[in-house]
DNA sequence: TGGCATATCCGCCTTCAGGCTGAGTCACCG
DNA sequence: CGGTGACTCAGCCTGAAGGCGGATATGCCA
């Protein structure tokens, strides 16, 4: 007995939204249970239907990466397969990182665009094919350089910075480092200018972004 | 002026190898110009044919892996396309990184290895549709199975805990959610109570461990 | 029907974070 | 030698964060 695979459409234009919906709707056993324009619409569909697969175009306000992400937290069932134009590696692998199962380009059939949300409802990934050669470049350069403004930060300021990234307070960062706490409060303030954030929390984010937290 | 693809077999297995043969000697455009049984042999044979295909099996004696690599470094004109009965992300990503362009299950069809080894020849990758759901686990790495504590969370603060790990204040979080900054503040305290951190940053460090990528 | 969980909101209070300003030491460099 | 940048520390002040208690409304389940 197979119920319906419900789906949550998230593009900013309103013309790929509705070309997608009616490529879906011949399709008797895929149904849209909603439409968002940005990433916060996104996740706040998927929170509330809770839908087994949401299609998430990689560029649309808010990032597409974003949404992946928030989606993932926030509605854990819900698969995430992304819909881009473009075949730029470094993105595809920054929303497969954030959890997104499947990757289509914009050109696939509707056939090849059921099947594949199909497969997402049960967990099965599924790569266009030029997806895939992207994917292998950007594996064989072995994951993206670093932000260029972590390189802006001097030696104690990355150390400060890693600690706030492993949620450490002030009070415990000084310790850590044995150092006073009024010195890591410059540290911090002098971290979060360079990274153009507001605070810890943002600049925490910002490290694990980026990947200072992964190799 | 479309010359003859010229291919070197690597394989440990007759059988196999004169499988492909048959296969490929359908195809007036494939020449295959050598034949190996293992690692040291397939370096050696494209060192000196300096074919434009390398079909490589990812068991071998002397490892398919270190093949590889080996003949992309004695042999840079040569592709590599890696032939595997077996879907082993990890061995799959390393062979990838040591320089295999395309990777290919052997039940794969004559036809789908004809293309495969004209693409490989341009330099383009293919992958096995099967192999492309490893990889995409691979690159995942864990970010499934989730921490069973984040599934005591409710909903709403599922959420919470999704924008907060943006690095969201508490008042944007309201104005993302359409609710008041009180009753954020409360979603923030249990959050913070069930994960059994002591504040927001932590608590984002802990969505971006358990939620998205690596250990 | 009475618990129980969820979601919403309010107020009070304490602690901490972070901005701003200033300042001392040290090492390196032109 | 003076300038520059990194690292250290201090005081002051504002606002955000978070704990605690209380309140209301919903829906679910025994």
């Amino acid at each position: 007995m197979n119920a319906q695979i419900r789906i949550v459409i998230a593009d900013d234009h309103v013309l790929v939204r509705q070309g997608i919906r009616a490529f879906l709707e011949t399709h008797a056993d895929l149904a849209i249970v909603g439409e968002a324009e940005d990433a916060a619409g996104a996740m706040k569909l998927c929170a509330e239907h809770q839908p087994d697969v949401a299609l998430v175009d990689l560029v649309m306000p808010g990032g597409g990466i974003e949404a992946t992400r928030t989606i993932r937290v926030a509605s854990p069932h819900t698969q995430v397969v992304l819909l881009t134009s473009f075949e730029d590696a470094q993105q595809i692998v920054a929303a497969v990182q954030a959890g997104a199962l499947s990757c289509m380009l914009k050109d696939v059939d509707a056939d090849a665009l059921a099947d594949t949300l199909r497969k997402a409802a049960r967990g099965e990934a599924v790569l266009h094919p030029r997806v895939a050669g992207k994917l292998m470049d950007a594996l064989r350069r072995g994951s993206e350089p670093g932000s260029e403004v972590l390189e802006t930060l001097s030696q104690r300021e990355r150390e400060v910075l890693a600690l706030m990234a492993e949620g450490l307070s002030n009070q415990h960062i000084a310790e850590r480092l044995g150092i006073g706490e009024k010195t890591v409060k410059t540290h911090v303030s002098n971290v979060l200018g360079k990274l153009n954030v507001s605070d810890r929390t943002q600049a925490a984010v910002y490290a694990w972004k980026s990947g200072m937290k992964q190799r």
